[in-house]
RNA sequence: GCGGAUGUAACUCAGUUGGUAGAGUGUUGGCCUGAAAAGCCAAAGUCAGGGGUUCAAUUCCCCUCAUCCGCA
């Protein structure tokens, strides 16, 4: 089974410096697990590590689609998967979307129902009351486990049970895994963490994010999924003159302290997970992970 | 010093004709399987302090304290 190394954390904690000395050191390559990364032209926003501080190693999936095109869970999977096949180099997992390397990490077997646009604008009509109430008579319980306000989870489960033909409980299980991971962590004090949130949006602010945000709110629209990214959706409000720019400052600020705490929530319960606080202690346990021979 | 106003969650403020309280924002905890930087759920207050009236006071009365505004 592949070995891999998962860097993963809160945005801000400082995982893509860490991964990079990291996949020097053992002559790794990266994958990118961030759902924002993927999309060209989307630099400042994201913080994605420019290309001449890469220090030569491989980045993959970063810059991946257009933001008008669509990207899902099922298809990063698939793509990550092809790409660990195809190299014998130490693949390094990083990043912050805790659902994208779960699916690499545990092979979450994903309902294979692609989005129904149709089916998903007719019911988005729908109320929340009605939508429960359909999902109840399909999938009693996927209904039971999906709050009743969560139009965007009822409509998928709906939509997975309509397009397939089976509940969409049924269809959410893991299969055996395909990959053997180390899992890192990486983290800092809340209190500290923040700070250098409310720092790195100054900074790329000054960096030039209103610019880039503004051509790509220009060229494609500030309603696609892509867009509602951290940063580009406030920006949106700016440009749309809903908001102030010191406003959108703010709320950027503030969405990406409030998304930060949601990873950790995420990452808490994974107790596979080794937190660490300093390079070398991450570089000890990679080495005693690789030594390490899988039985077979 | 005198007169007036205010004091309710971390912040800004509602409210209870007397039956121990809400909203928005923030904070914290949680959920999550083809939109996930998305979407969603939940929690926390001796109603400034003390006394009085009352079966019952955050609400009425008195005192104290704090803040603000006038007049000196």
């Amino acid at each position: 089974m592949q070995k891999i190394i998962v860097i993963l954390g809160p945005t801000a904690s400082g995982k893509t410096h860490l991964a990079i000395n990291l996949a020097k050191k053992f002559e790794g390559y990266i994958i990118s697990a961030d759902s924002r990364q993927i999309y060209r032209g989307m630099d400042i926003g994201t913080d994605k590590l420019p290309e001449k501080e890469r220090r030569g190693v491989e980045h993959r999936m970063i810059d991946i689609v257009d933001p008008n095109q669509e990207f899902s869970l099922a298809q990063y999977q698939k793509r990550v998967f092809s790409i660990i096949k195809q190299s014998d180099k130490l693949p390094f997992l990083v990043g912050g979307t805790g659902l994208y390397i779960k699916a690499v990490v545990d092979n979450l077997d994903i309902p294979k129902s692609g989005p129904d646009k149709v089916l998903r604008k007719k019911l988005e009509e729908k109320s929340n009351e009605e939508l429960l109430k359909e999902l109840i008579k399909l999938d009693v319980a996927a209904a039971r486990t999906i709050d009743e306000n969560n139009r965007r989870r009822l409509i998928r489960a709906i939509e997975v049970c309509r397009t397939t033909g089976h509940k969409f409980s049924k269809q959410t299980s893991k299969q055996k895994p395909i990959v053997n991971a180390l899992q890192i962590g990486v983290s800092a004090p809340r209190e500290e963490l923040y700070q250098k949130i409310d720092r790195r949006v100054d900074e790329m602010i000054k960096e030039g994010l209103i610019e880039e945000a503004k051509k790509l709110g220009e060229r494609y629209g500030w309603d696609i999924p892509s867009m509602s990214a951290i940063g580009y959706r406030q920006l949106g409000l700016y440009f749309q003159k809903r908001i102030t720019l010191k406003e959108a400052v703010e709320l950027i600020k503030k969405d990406t302290r409030n998304y930060a705490r949601r990873q950790l929530t995420w990452f808490r319960k994974d107790e596979r997970i080794h937190w660490i606080k300093s390079q070398p202690e991450a570089e000890k346990l990679i080495k005693n992970f690789i030594k390490k021979i899988p039985r077979a």
